[in-house]
DNA sequence: CGATTTTTTGAATCATATCAACGTACGTGG
DNA sequence: CCACGTACGTTGATATGATTCAAAAAATCG
């Protein structure tokens, strides 16, 4: 059912029944099993994905070989190498579901031909990236700003369900500490 | 003169002279002195400032009084509060010239206007966002996965007018640092 | 020039990483 | 459906990188 991804583009944007369902023709539904990789680290990325239902990740590695947990796309979320998908440039991430999960993809070759059959597409696309963007800038303020434990505790809040569902040395990556720190932190606040 | 802001929207977007000549009435063109304050914590948010000559930077205010350097401005640069901006909220940072600057800006009141007038604004802004969007998510990454040494070695490197226009302190507040250890960052890598 | 801001230096302390070991849970093939 | 192997999580000891606080040196401003 692609009722969610009606609602999240009529959250941004007006759409009506037929114009959604000629975007819907645009873009791609798949199931994807767990541990499935939609994207792999040096391919071009030709995709951004809607997650419909399920839960992905991706995550880059850098030249020590450690891995680093960038973004977890669950239900209503994006997710892609927008870079990579932008600039035809190889891919720094990979993407992978960390459950099965039922997704909607825009593929790159057809986003021009979107931009102009569907121009509201921009400015749904804006409001989009606009939001990212100032998520984005959060995190780089809490990161830069305020301890493991803080930041741990934060994403506590704003994203609880990620902490049910994701193991906790993918949390322990996506919030720049070791599987150890996490686990120390996680005593310390059983404690209090 | 407005040259370099016409060259910015017309690497992004096609846009005719008049066109352009009409976006700029549209627009708010000024001057501001080195120190002074452009936005305010606790205010609305009413602009997005283009810098066409000088430095503009934003910084927040965390619980303990700290200042945290968010965002720096140079030439051909955009600075806001866009969260505020946007959804009309009390700004997060304060945005001040760090030298005397030129500037333009779009005034809030305006933009629901200016996106119907000119709809190209729309894929404008979709794009700079999507590339501020990218740029933040770089940063990010960083943040997370390196030292505080190789993060100064990659601004040095991908910014370096920055490193010679702001003082030290305001580079190490960026970087989420101490002005000490910044200082003894510096002196390692003149041995080198 | 004097006053203020910026940068540097040193010593003690704190947060997190690293390395190594162990316990637990989990799913997968027999 | 059980047993084994792998993945996940915890704990301890030690090492490292960055902070804090205090002070002085250097640069900049009016």
């Amino acid at each position: 059912m692609s009722q969610r991804l009606l609602e999240h583009f009529r959250s941004r944007i007006k759409i009506s029944d037929e114009e959604f369902s000629l975007l819907l023709d645009h873009m791609e539904h798949k199931q994807v099993k767990k541990k499935e990789k939609l994207l792999e680290i040096g391919e071009v990325c030709n995709y951004t994905i809607y997650v419909n239902e399920g839960l992905l990740y991706s995550y880059s590695v850098d030249d020590d070989g450690n891995e680093h947990v960038v973004h977890f796309a669950l239900e209503d979320y994006w997710i892609s190498d927008l870079y990579s998908f932008l600039n035809r440039t190889p891919a720094t991430v990979d993407i992978i579901a960390l459950e099965d999960s039922d997704v909607y993809m825009f593929r790159y070759d057809k986003m021009n031909e979107m931009f102009e059959i569907f121009p509201f597409i921009n400015t749904f696309y804006r409001q989009l990236y606009e939001k990212a963007y100032i998520y984005a800038q959060q995190l780089l303020d809490r990161a830069l700003g305020i301890s493991a434990i803080e930041r741990y505790v934060q994403i506590l809040k704003e994203r609880p369900h990620l902490i049910q569902r994701v193991p906790l040395h993918l949390i322990a990556s996506y919030l720049g500490i070791t599987p150890e720190t996490l686990s120390r932190i996680r005593r310390k606040l059983v404690k209090r």
